[in-house]
DNA sequence: TCTGGGGTCCTAGGACCC
DNA sequence: TCTGGGGTCCTAGGACCC
């Protein structure tokens, strides 16, 4: 019988800023950017969520909800920084780790009773040696399966440990909501309560081939995971096991819409870097290449383009990703832009010995730009033609948008 | 309510091939 | 040309997760 730890962290985001400032505790905190800003909640604290606010709802109506709250921007390196932290805590514990997302994690423990002890007692030790090490709370579901295990996380917040005996998974899931299983939101529930179907015993008591009739595919994976089975896709691979991401991608919302092309240029070239450099990164290159444009009314379109061969190269995405954007654009104000990545490949593919050598010399150069870019921020150097000049991209290193030290800004290939 | 940004997986239709 | 059927690739969109 496998042991899976689930451990979550409580408020991850909303702890990790008042560890940078304590005066933040005990206070009702949003996480995600200031009020009057588009964008959502990423994360609130517990005296924020009594007044209704709760992530992914607009940063405007958390504001109306609760307007006393502080209200933080996102810092993704301060975040990325302590799951790190608590990554190596956590290996401590087992060899199989799985960061599932930046403030979750799975460990394989089967088999590893003789160096921490019975699940409890090391998932005891694990809490507390990541709360001496890391000084944040966390929540552990443990279970024979990946899916119990993450249900029983949730229902140990904040701050608890909840283990579910093998054999005792339908008994617990059975009282749950539907919501409650990884996979159903809105959209499923919705759906399973127009059946009469709303809590997770409704569902496991239900024919599979009606399952199947009415969700086709899903509703047989629903079916093993009301009863507490990990059927299907990554629930079944083993834990810890890395594997190269899918897709790369990189998306804007301008504070404001805008038509004008010396702003919605300037951002597909900063947005097709950033997704290139990251190709580069991982050591892949890719065969199709989407663009994602979203209008005023929030009506959205993707259009996609498959390469001849695969890339990582700047200038070869940019010039397809601005190929979709005029081709497609019809000229009225865009809320977002956004570049894609897709049918990844660890090699260029066939390709003749000139376009090989070309290929090569490109990576070369282009991963020294990477290192330039460590170095001196990310408007050092940009292969933008349409920055010249005219467009100076604010960063994170180079606020105010100036020319900073090091190499002169938008300098050309 | 006035809706981010990074992903994964699934579906469905059409093109194309045998 | 009135026309089959399966497999694969490509594209667009949508549900869902954190």
């Amino acid at each position: 019988m496998k042991t899976i730890f689930h451990v979550d962290m409580d408020a991850f985001f909303v702890s990790v800023e008042r560890l940078f400032d304590p005066s933040l505790i005990g206070k009702p905190v949003v996480v995600g950017g200031q009020p009057n800003e588009r964008g959502v909640v990423s994360a609130a604290s517990y005296e924020a969520r009594k007044y209704g606010v709760h992530s992914a709802m607009p940063l405007r109506t958390a504001y109306k909800l609760c307007p006393q709250a502080t209200f933080v921007n996102g810092r993704p390196e301060r975040y990325r920084d302590c799951s790190k932290d608590v990554f190596r805590v956590l290996g401590r514990f087992s060899p199989r780790v799985e960061m599932a997302s930046i403030d979750e994690a799975y460990l394989e423990m089967t088999g590893t009773q003789r160096l921490h002890g019975r699940p409890l007692a090391a998932a005891h030790a694990l809490h507390e040696a990541v709360r001496r090490e890391t000084r944040l709370n966390c929540s552990i579901g443990i279970a024979a399966s990946r899916l119990v295990a993450k249900v029983s996380s949730d229902q140990a917040k904040p701050n608890g440990i909840l283990l579910v005996l093998p054999g005792q998974e339908a008994a617990f899931l059975g009282p749950l909501d539907v919501r409650r299983i990884p996979g159903v939101g809105k959209v499923t529930e919705k759906n399973l309560h127009a059946l009469g179907i709303r809590k997770v015993g409704d569902l496991a008591r239900l024919d599979e081939d009606f399952l199947e009739e009415k969700f086709g595919k899903w509703g047989l994976a629903l079916a093993g995971k009301s009863r507490g089975l990990d059927a299907g896709g990554w629930y079944d691979a083993e834990i810890g096991e890395a594997e190269d991401p899918k897709s790369i991608s990189h998306e804007h919302t301008f504070g404001e819409d805008t038509a004008d092309v010396e702003a919605l240029e300037p951002l597909l070239a900063r947005l097709t870097e950033m997704v290139a450099r990251r190709l580069r990164e991982h050591g892949l290159f890719a065969r199709t290449v989407q663009l994602k444009l979203r209008y005023s009314d929030f009506s959205t379109y993707t259009r996609a383009h498959t390469l001849d061969h695969a890339t990582q190269v700047d200038t070869e995405l940019l010039a397809e990703v601005r190929s979709l954007f005029h081709r497609n654009w019809t000229g009225r104000p865009v809320r977002l832009l956004g570049v894609h990545a897709g049918a990844l490949e660890h090699s260029e593919g066939q390709m003749s010995l000139l376009e090989q050598d070309k290929s090569d010399r490109w990576r070369k150069a282009l991963t020294a730009i990477d290192r330039l870019r460590d170095k001196y921020g990310e408007s050092s150097v940009s292969l933008a033609a349409g920055m010249k000049g005219r467009f100076r991209e604010r960063t994170h290193e180079n606020p105010a948008g100036l020319p900073g030290k090091g190499p002169k800004p938008d300098q050309e290939l």
